[in-house]
DNA sequence: TATGAATGAGCGTTCATTCAT
DNA sequence: TATGAATGAACGCTCATTCAT
């Protein structure tokens, strides 16, 4: 069992077995033996699976969040920012490559096929871009980003990370160096000329 | 009823159900009821829920892939394609918006959650990147695009275009310019330099 | 195309397919593949699948009837008439091997599953046993049969029909002499003491 | 409800069921309202209608055959021990007339309509086989038996057992001492001469 | 806190039958 | 006579959720 307790147990087999499986492809039943407890145990604890589904969405945003935050705010200037946050981002789905996929079928790029309650999610979302935008302000401001809309810059540096991503977690399209290239490539796109 | 028949009817109504609720949260019912058919008839067609699936996918990818064959063969030089891929791409989508998202949820980037035959799926998109890739090859060999990793920028290419359609179509954060400015982003970061 | 003309091809394919298999296990459609024919004309023809059934299986066992009738009327006495009435009855089952399963599934001793009118088919049955009657009551009389009850004779002697038959077409105990040892079986027991 | 628990009373509701129905004439609906239970737990017991129909048949022919076992080995000899075989067996589907008739729908004699794997009923039917080819051994060599052949005769016996059980819970021919002149029929064909 | 028996709405699918042509 | 498109009742089965223990 991972986790102290059965209720961290049930959050991270969630994590994984959402992630692997997808919403409508993971079974409470699958979750509760993977976490090795009672089927019952799942409800008791979570309520019901979109919720689960939710709260183990949003603790993986949390912790991605707070981490590339202290990450990004080490960097030198905002260009510099931006890089970091690719780097640590990308860096992040490979070093919790069981967990991180559970993203992917809850956040709001994906093709989740419940309507559930999106906005914990969404809240959450918003300060992982925000955390992109303050680099790319910061970056105009210092002269290694490129005068553009900063919203707009914002919004493609995500989405980004989202095709490139999905690109390696989903398709059958990865390459070796893509994660590295992606990061070159829009670090390219946006620091000013010389 | 959209459609000739009652056959191209349900394939329609497919591409938007399939499109608009993904492959688990449509019901052949529901596919039914907007063809205006029994729903028997759509078993009767089709096979199954997920054989339409299938074809109501391969459907749009082969259309869109002719369309951007013939657009792309207009283009002056490599750039130029890559250019005229995108923007027609991003064009379709919205030419198409009933029945293009389809393919969002069934293309090998999607996180669909049934183990089906992507075989077919993912044939058809193979011919897709290798329109990309003919243009970024041929704008290397004409010096509009920088000397970079064939591979790796074809497949970094059509990922902007994933996860900028991804944005426009399932996320709240689409912007007003998002499609102009990804096609920009992109092309920035590819053209060589004077 | 078996049969003079598609009435007869149905009709043919129906006694193939439902003797194959059963009731439950045969489609409509298999039966008019199997007679290359549209599927709509068995329904034109013969009305409903149920009624079809019991056509397939009065054709069977009218013909068998006769078959038999004629055979035993040949028979030197009673005792003979009822070797003769096995023997071609369990030939009978060998030269038709295609069709005459499909008594074996509408007989009165068979599981159909289904709620149909056997009055016709138990008719039938009658006149069947009513040729074994004769002979017992035949032989009774001219001293080849012990005295025994004519009607539990009777019974009896088309049980052991009904029970090699089945142990030879469906089950996985067939031995090579089974028929010709039950034949004998059956006239060690009826047949009067020297 | 019959039985301890509601599994128990699913099992006999379903000998009860496909017994009188046979196989597809019998829906899980049926089973689960005559068992008094949600039909949903039909399969949460017993996986699917083809498992419990096994399972249903399974356990009686195991019940019987230790049944017939332990009566056989009672015999004075080996006609005795065939003798006290057919009435043990032709009163156990009196005593269990509820019960029984499934074993005539999932027997390798039946003419069920689906493939399901009846390796598990066959293996059981063996047993029950072999219980008879003992006692014709047993009778051969104490020469209370014919000298005839053990597969044959073994077969054979166990053949007019099938007829006679269909003639009576099947047929419309059952006569009142169908069974007793049944036992007699065979006896007077298998002893030995005086 | 922990269990798993029990429920039943809802699903995809099959297929006999009808009917316009 | 002949076709096969079209219908929809009925089926087996899944599984989130409830609840007595």
């Amino acid at each position: 069992m991972k986790g102290k307790n059965k209720k961290d147990a049930i959050l991270y087999a969630a994590q994984e077995i959402f992630g692997r499986y997808g919403y409508a492809g993971t079974t409470v039943k699958m979750i509760s033996e993977r976490a090795g407890v009672a089927f019952g145990l799942v409800s008791h604890y979570f309520g019901s699976k979109e919720e689960l589904f939710i709260t183990a969405g949003v603790a993986i945003v949390e912790d991605l969040t707070e981490y590339l935050s202290t990450e990004t705010r080490k960097a030198a200037n905002g260009l510099d920012g931006i890089q970091t946050f690719m780097r640590s981002y990308l860096s992040y789905t490979l070093q919790h490559r069981n967990t991180f996929p559970v993203l992917l079928r809850c956040s709001p790029f994906s093709d989740v096929q419940i309507e559930l309650d999106r906005t914990r999610i969404a809240v959450k979302f918003q300060q992982l871009l925000n955390v992109i935008r303050e680099s790319v302000e910061r970056g105009i401001e210092d002269g290694s980003i490129r005068s553009l809309s900063v919203d707009d810059t914002t919004t493609i540096v995500y989405s980004n990370i989202v095709g490139t991503v999905r690109t390696r977690f989903l398709s059958p399209y990865d390459l070796p160096n893509l994660y590295e290239e992606t990061t070159d490539f829009v670090v390219r796109s946006i620091r000013a000329r010389d």
